[in-house]
RNA sequence: GCCGGCGUAGUUUAAUGGUAAAACAAAGGACUCAUAAGCCUUGGAAGAUGGUCCGAUUCCAUCCGUCGGCACCA
């Protein structure tokens, strides 16, 4: 079996601050990232910014900033994540702005064109005088754009190079055949399939240089610029070195299991274009999709700023700290499903959770254990860190049920709540020495395989609850202070 | 409009053709090692109407409610 393993975030579009969304898909890729490498894996884990395109130079713009500078400052913000919620400090950051990346960009251009699969064609783009920017139907109400409705929305042709994506309806269909657990999860997949079953349109990869300079110039025609996709899709393999970075590429894409996180409105994306552009460039699928749910505000709203339902993650961090963060996405709330987030529900997350569950039975153990009994002697120590995680809590995750891996960790600090009240060790000490020291340090042996098992979801605890089993201390400040 | 999902305690979820499970919230109790934490006990649930069945929360139909997909939206 390879033991390299890769993973990947979606990369943020940089228009907006980060928001919690985006902080729950990072996060629950670095609890899988963790846990992999627990299991003795090689990962690589990526993640970055998504930076070009009309939107962002216009901002760029409007704030009397270069592109450039504009996005240097947006970059630098989500960089900030990685510190912020603990993520592994060996993420990859891929800017789509980087040499290496545009240079990706249009080699898997060429290929694709060498291939066949590109083609130009003329094409009605709906234009917005008032915005000056380019419209999708979506974004119109009733055939104008919403923002200025007195606008006529004017159609302008314009030749666009094309993908040839309806060439790939039975290979997706195919691969969808092969691998039920291809996108996860499962209704996901349905969906996708359906979608592809209908039928599929070549997209529009490119656009006119001259509206949009902000973007990867197509090799060989320097009056066109890529449109999103053959962009902001190749980061997956970009980050690896693609193309001139063979033994990476083989390393972590090829026989790394390639595995994608991503929110449901990328669906489309991920485990449908994007794949049809890899087997279009001669390049292997991606091992599986992962998607998202959704987070919204209190009562099940769409989260708004002008609602004030927003959750900001700094804001989070501030009060409860990274792990509070940490522990609400993965264990709090669904994988798959929309789930409701508010600070205040964080909040009651990590009263009962981490300060009344898992701070205080660290307080408890390690109280009696300081008191009464002998520090475990480091071949205890040794044995410990040596044993098997249970395949329960593996097999969860394997799966990416990341909160049944909690309940199942919180289940078992219930079940050493219980104990301590049922047998009271803490008077049984008093009275029969060995008897109680033994209950005590089976406790505490205990704790430590608990303390592994957070790894990957509370690193920083995991570490400290493992040092004060080390040191046979009670915490000397509450791990998590209730509040 | 078409297609699909969902509707279970106050809330979030689970399992199941035959006693509906858990967490949080609520009420009461005994204890004290601990962060007034933890433990025990208690109350509380299947959208509606039909059908199949000895028996339906589960299967089917209809209705109501709700959410999502139906392409160029990082």
């Amino acid at each position: 079996m390879s033991k390299n393993f890769y993973i990947t975030t979606t990369l943020p579009y940089v228009n907006s601050d980060p928001h919690i969304g985006f902080a729950m898909e990072i996060v629950r890729a670095d609890v899988i990232t963790r846990t992999k490498k627990l299991q003795g894996f090689e990962v690589f884990f990526n993640t970055g910014t998504d930076e070009h395109g009309q939107k962002i130079y216009q901002k760029a713009i409007e704030t009397n900033k270069s592109p450039q500078e504009y996005v240097d400052e947006w970059a630098e913000k989500f960089r900030g994540l990685i510190d912020l919620l603990q993520i592994s400090k060996d993420v990859h950051f891929i800017r789509t702005t980087d040499d290496w990346h545009v240079r990706a960009a249009q080699e898997f251009w060429k290929t694709c064109d060498k291939n066949g699969f590109i083609y130009k064609k003329s094409y009605q783009i709906k234009y917005c005088v008032g915005c000056e920017l380019e419209k999708t139907d979506s974004e119109l109400v009733d055939g104008k754009c919403p923002i200025h409705p007195n606008n006529e929305i004017e159609l302008r042709d314009e030749e666009n190079y094309f993908f040839k994506f309806s060439s790939f309806q039975k290979q997706l269909l195919d691969l969808y055949e092969k691998r039920p657990d291809f996108v996860v999860p499962d209704f996901r997949q349905n969906e996708i399939k359906l979608f592809v079953e209908r039928g599929l349109e070549d997209f529009s990869i490119s656009r006119l240089k001259s509206k949009m300079p902000w973007g990867i110039p197509v090799p060989g025609d320097p009056e066109q610029v890529m449109y999103v996709w053959f962009d902001a899709l190749v980061n997956y393999i970009s980050t690896l070195g693609y193309p001139q970075d063979k033994d990476n590429f083989q390393k972590f894409w090829v026989s790394g299991t390639p595995t994608q996180y991503c929110g449901k409105d990328n669906l489309r994306m991920q485990s449908a274009m994007w794949q049809a552009m890899l087997l279009a460039a001669g390049l292997p699928h991606s091992h599986q999709i992962v998607i998202n749910g959704f987070f919204t505000g209190e009562g099940g709203l769409k989260m708004s700023k002008s609602v004030g339902n927003t959750v900001d993650p700094y804001e989070v961090v501030e009060k409860y700290g990274a792990e509070a963060l940490r522990y609400y996405v993965c264990g709090e709330v669904s994988m798959f499903e929309d789930s409701p987030v508010s600070i205040d529900l964080i909040k009651q997350s990590y009263n009962t959770k981490l300060a009344n569950g898992l701070g205080n039975l660290v307080s408890r153990i390690m109280k009696m254990s300081e008191s009464n009994t002998p520090r475990l002697n480091e071949e205890k120590i040794e044995r410990l860190e040596e044993e098997e995680i249970p395949k329960n809590f593996l097999e969860y995750l394997e799966k990416f049920e990341i909160n049944k891996a909690c309940d199942y960790v919180w289940n078992k600090i219930g079940e050493m709540d219980k104990f301590i009240q049922e047998n009271q060790p803490f008077k049984v000490v008093k009275t029969d020495k060995e008897k109680g020291d033994k209950m005590i340090s089976d406790l505490v042996m205990r704790l430590y395989s608990v303390a592994k098992m957070l790894n990957p979801i509370l690193p920083e605890t995991s570490e400290k609850i493992k040092e004060l089993i080390k040191q046979n201390k009670t915490p000397e400040k509450p791990l998590f202070e209730r509040k």
